[in-house]
DNA sequence: GCCGTCGTTCGGTGCGGGGCGAACGGTGAC
DNA sequence: GTCACCGTTCGCCCCGCACCGAACGACGGC
């Protein structure tokens, strides 16, 4: 409050970050590659309805602001998402915008798609959609996982995971917190995210109790994997996935 | 991926949010209503240095956003941030923005409000600065806050807030968590926020362990708050402060 | 009652940037 | 070598919007 020269010196820096998200089609591109793959510009354009040149601008200013890496793989190039810390600034900025996903209720019905995406699905690195939410209730549930004061596990938590063969400590030069709470879009309640979010997911998915539906982000969990995780989680089996099989 | 015609139905609400600080002006509005306190059209436009009409219209578009509200006072009107939510959400994002605080180091030095800053301050409502990482780290030894499986208070760290006076339990219709971690922008190191951190805060200033100093945004810490918080962290005194006074 | 202040609204101006098409280079397939 | 394709760069257009000055309503002080 002593100038009137520069407001504030970090006012010109926020600006610049969000205004890397300010525009549609780069949004779009940000949310597109939430699910942790690479796509090509061309697919990126197709997707977004806009020119290659238009889109290699935008990639380039996504590049430039350090949320998104380019990858070189033989003739084209893959862009992806520069890292967790991106992924989870553009979870948390999507996880804001309240209104435009949920409850389509009335109208037309969500196609296909998106009721198994809702069902269940990778949100980065880690499980979300119901599935991810149940499986957080029940870890609560079960006191592997306090959210009363605060986001973390507990030890029987680590004991749990590391039960199944997660690699809880290797995470080298990482300031990404072991457990992490992630806003659902479609439950519009927490789920585990962070290093333990990520290694459950992976271990789901090594285990075939989830496999990848449709597109790749969708996930649904297997009747082994209901079991097992009704099982080693100590909750009645069925209560992971409601509505059943379709 | 099924159609071009609209990439993504939370494309154009994450573009519209992100526009709201995608404006150095805006930006800057936002970064000054962090201390939770409220401000006139006026004296927002001279800190800006932009026309009592422009920063009208970017009131304006702050409100409709809902990132502010506007609170009518006598002969002139305020505006201020909406609400915790609105305050993380401005939090979180400034947090990312790294450079530009940090190490100044060369070139011209931080004034004294700058210096008074960085070793305390109320980041919305919480202690923020070195005091605030400083009473983290010190709850963090005592076995009071744990970040090693997330950040969660522990049952001494309840204990000790309820035992200073704090209200841990009355939040009616909040989605707030108790605790949260929040970065620091100098320190550039998690401190504790969300409702255990608004408490905290109130309590170390109502009992004068600490005192509003300059603006009223940066905070010094008192000799009886940091003979008491020593006392009661189980910490050797003057470790909470190392600058000692200027 | 009149005046000063504060805040908003209304034209007008200029710049930034999102969009496109065309042209250019780099890579793998033939 | 030649071709096809992908991605980038360049010139261009135009819409959006940040900014201002001036004018207008609202409220409290005198």
């Amino acid at each position: 409050m002593d100038t009137h020269l520069t407001a504030d010196p970090g006012a010109s820096g926020l600006a610049a970050l969000a205004g890397l998200l300010a525009d549609e089609t780069r949004a779009a591109v940000c949310l597109a590659l939430l699910d942790r793959r690479a796509r090509t510009g061309a697919e990126l354009a197709r997707y977004c309805g806009v020119a290659p040149s238009t889109m290699s601008e935008h990639l380039s200013r996504l590049v430039d602001g350090g949320l998104l890496v380019r990858e070189r793989q033989g003739r084209h190039g893959y862009v992806r998402l520069a890292g967790p810390d991106a992924a989870a600034f553009v979870e948390d900025l999507a996880a804001r915008v309240a209104a435009p996903v949920s409850a389509p209720a009335g109208g037309l019905r969500a196609h296909s798609a998106g009721r198994a995406m809702a069902r269940g699905r990778t949100c980065y690195d880690h499980l979300a959609g119901r599935l991810g939410v149940a499986v957080t209730d029940a870890m609560t549930a079960r006191g592997m996982l306090r959210q009363d004061t605060g986001f973390a596990l507990t030890e029987d938590g680590v004991a749990w995971l590391t039960g199944l063969g997660a690699d809880l400590a290797g995470r080298p030069s990482s300031r990404r917190p072991l457990a992490r709470s992630c806003l659902d879009w479609t439950e519009r309640r927490p789920h585990l995210a962070g290093t333990a979010g990520a290694e459950l997911c992976r271990l789901v998915l090594d285990r075939g109790w989830a496999r990848r539906v449709g597109t790749g982000r969708a996930v649904r969990a297997t009747p082994l994997g209901e079991r097992e995780l009704a099982r080693t989680l100590g909750i009645p089996a069925g209560t992971l996935d409601p509505e059943g099989e379709g």
